[in-house]
DNA sequence: GACATATCGTTTAGTGATAAACTATATTTC
DNA sequence: GAAATATAGTTTATCACTAAACGATATGTC
């Protein structure tokens, strides 16, 4: 199939309304985290919850889609704060593993609590059932864009 | 309605994917586009195209979901190019106009035909209908955010 | 009309990201 | 096993953005 310019028009609209939902709730988090904790910072802190922790800086930067150097930057405000622990890893000298702490998993907790009367509100206004619905779509939209980087 | 745990994973997936799309169709276009032309300048030449121009920086601005002063960097960018032309406003001594040039037009058109191929690749992959389905969803998120934030 | 307040655009300081160069260690190849 | 290549993490330079202070002009109020 052909794209026409009334497709245009609709794949721009669609990528300038993620751009700016993505602009605009990114900040919303942030202001509702606990002082000095961002959205960066909260997502590795989760993501090290959800699927355990002992992952490599590089293969966390991968699944967060930021380069390395960023991740050496989020991974040190992590560790200043206590909430989590870089160590070398044993089998592999040029490597390090990241490890959760209970201090960090307070404060991911924390961060959902805090952000929670926010989702509350959100979920008033937007059945759970519709976002559901649009979560396939955007999961396919993010994975063929992965796909196509390299 | 009350958002359990469950809804709660959906919701941070649903803005998790929203991010990264952002992040990775933003990069997609940059790199599509003629050289040293950004998402932020091209968004300003599509929105003087589609909506006509005469605008003040502080309305693009808005529309566009950036602060003034981001808005001062990028009309620069585009002055310095001859894209757009800003003069001041002869009704508000304080306020300026901005008119995009013909080479504006022009290079707004390069930038669609920049990024046609690769849209014609998405359209394929996603038909427009599907699209044109998540997009109420996401203009209402969007706006709801917006609203919000004041 | 004068003064307080609001608005427009710019400037400045600070932040978080990328890209690319760099160091150190692993792995592959011969 | 030595040399070439690849990979992990850090560092550096640069960039776009935000927030907040600022100067200039408008507007509202008394």
């Amino acid at each position: 199939m052909s794209a026409g310019p009334k497709d245009m028009e609709a794949l721009f609209g669609f990528f300038n309304e993620i751009g700016i939902i993505s602009q605009l709730s990114g900040h919303a988090f942030e202001k509702a985290m606990p002082e000095g904790m961002t959205l960066a910072q909260f997502s590795v802190l989760n993501h090290l919850c959800r699927l355990g922790d002992g992952w490599t800086p590089h293969r966390i930067a991968r699944a967060m889609q930021v380069t390395k150097g960023a991740m050496t930057g989020t991974l040190k405000h992590l560790e200043g704060k206590g909430l989590v622990v870089v160590s070398p890893d044993p089998s592999d000298g040029r490597a390090k593993r990241v490890a959760i702490t209970d201090q960090g998993r307070a404060m991911r907790d924390a961060c959902i609590g805090a952000i929670a009367p926010m989702m509350q509100e959100f979920v008033q206004e937007f059945p759970a059932t519709h976002i559901a619905g649009a979560l396939p779509v955007l999961a396919a939209v993010r994975a063929w864009l992965d796909g196509r980087r390299n």
